[in-house]
DNA sequence: TAAAAATACTCCATAGGTATTTTAT
DNA sequence: ATAAAATACCTATGGAGTATTTTTA
């Protein structure tokens, strides 16, 4: 058994042995591959020495496939399948076309509609790739970044780690919602004056993004919001505002999705843009997968 | 995409490819398979650029597999263990030692067991054989052995068409079964002169073999044997002895197999031989299991 | 005799080896 | 400075082609 030959075999003898098998013709079958019929010849010999294995039964006019060619005729065809489809795989690894993808969502990020969205337009576009999307708190999503239990995150963080790197997606300003009967109603627009003495409704990362605005705006000012109600969640704050707590200052894209009766929005004077969602991922090596994704949220 | 060039990748590539993969270092693998470190680079550069996929990160210094690398390298070591196989099945084959084989048995034929235990030793030396047992009576294993339907048959054929070969497996002398106060059970044997006029119980392959073997033994008597029961199975034949229908002339391994109280054996004189058994196949092209099984049975 | 596979011989592409350069720690 | 991969260059094996012989129906 001269099982050195083996590693020696092109895939090339395989095709060329099922070609023949197609053609049951050496001739016909080296014309099909578009190469001379002696060469072809002396590859089937070749193959068959490298196997050890009589593949065709040359005795007659009418060439035949031997049992053992019969059964390695069907093995060839599988193997070559599973070379094409390998190689075809790994080509849209690189591209980015397959893999797995882990995401995390948090739920409570204002705009995360928008990254629900984002995620199915990817889904859509690259059907090959496994993305599983998992709901975590903005905290829980950048220690599994680090992890390596995600791969991508969707939040608004107030700050990342060194080893993360972020990306703003949704941007908006900020509006007061307040009650319809509330003095400040009566502006078409609320001077950023106004909100100095007012009991506020809002989430942290956002007080925070609205004091260094103001402070950005005006240096003289030192603005420190009231803050009367700590909240993250939307609804919870407007309910807050129709209970006459305070005022809520809520990112724009609120008034269309939480309609509250009672309540009334209004822009800031002048405006105060605040991030509503961010895309976050691990600094190091982009994988194919992230870097197709990536450029997907970019655009 | 040169696809042009996948048929031209060795196996000896993938190879290669894996020992890199499993060394994690390109000298060290081209040590390991006792060949020099730069064509080892170019065969991993050869392949990168036949698939056009970067198998391996080589922009540090310790190399490392890209994620496409990674699946190609999982992909690449299923399709080796697919050759390496498909080899040793196709070799397997060739030898007569993997397969199918189809087997009809006729258990009316006096020494079926003699055939159940040859397959059975078969099966135990050719375990990767798929044997398969049919209990078929020799009339359809005529049939099916042309049809193709069996591979093998083993029965007591008085005659075989020209297309099936024949051997005899099993062959033994004829003894006569009479009740123990018959006359004749005096004798310790039997002259074939006496059965002339006896009321016989037999089958017809055997009435046939005792017929030509008298003649043959002397041209001038014109023996005829006086049938007056016709049975195949020998526990029924006997029956007809202890109820004094006739005599019975069975083959001398009945005497172990069947007991009957009130039944003696005695020999024929001169002894007459009879198959009871033989194996029958195909007469064309001998495929390599029923050339290791036929080997097997001659044995 | 005709069709098809095997053999003989030539040429070139490609794999492997050695020596050397480049690169990254 | 050192270890490891890439490059350059040479040699030789092996694959492809053409011409020819052998074989079978």
């Amino acid at each position: 058994m001269v099982l050195g030959l083996v590693p020696q075999l092109k895939l090339q003898h395989l095709q060329i042995f099922l070609t023949v098998v197609d053609e049951m013709n050496f001739s016909r079958a080296a014309e099909q591959l578009g190469m001379a019929q002696p060469p072809l010849s002396r590859q089937i010999k070749r193959l068959e020495l490298g196997l050890d294995v009589q593949l065709f039964d040359r005795s007659s006019s009418q060439i035949s496939l031997t049992e053992a060619g019969k059964i390695f005729a069907e093995r060839s065809r599988s193997i070559l399948a599973q070379v094409e489809q390998s190689i075809e795989l790994a080509q849209m690894v690189e591209k980015g076309m397959a893999g797995q993808l882990i995401i995390g969502v948090d739920s409570a990020a204002p705009a995360c509609v928008r990254a629900i969205k984002i995620i199915e337009a990817y889904k859509k576009e690259y059907p090959q790739v496994n993305v599983q999307v998992q709901e975590l708190s903005v905290q829980k999503q950048l220690h599994a970044l680090q992890a390596g239990n995600i791969d991508i995150g969707f939040a608004t963080p107030q700050s990342v780690p060194q080893s993360l790197n972020t990306q703003v997606v949704v941007q908006e300003p900020l509006v007061m919602a307040l009650p319809t009967e509330h003095p400040l109603a009566q502006h078409s627009k609320i001077p950023v004056a106004a909100i100095a003495n007012q009991p506020l409704i809002m989430d942290s990362a956002r007080s925070e993004a609205l004091a260094t605005a103001i402070a950005t705006l005006d240096q003289s000012a030192q603005f420190i919001p009231r803050v009367v109600q700590n909240a993250s969640d939307s609804r919870l704050m407007l309910s807050f505002v129709t209970s006459n707590v305070g005022l809520a200052i809520v990112p724009a894209s609120v008034e269309n999705s939480a309609l509250c009766h009672g309540v009334v929005y209004r822009p800031l004077e002048p405006p105060i843009k605040a991030v509503s969602l961010s895309v976050i991922w691990r600094q190091q090596k982009l994988e194919s997968v992230m870097a197709s994704f990536l450029n997907r949220v970019a655009s």
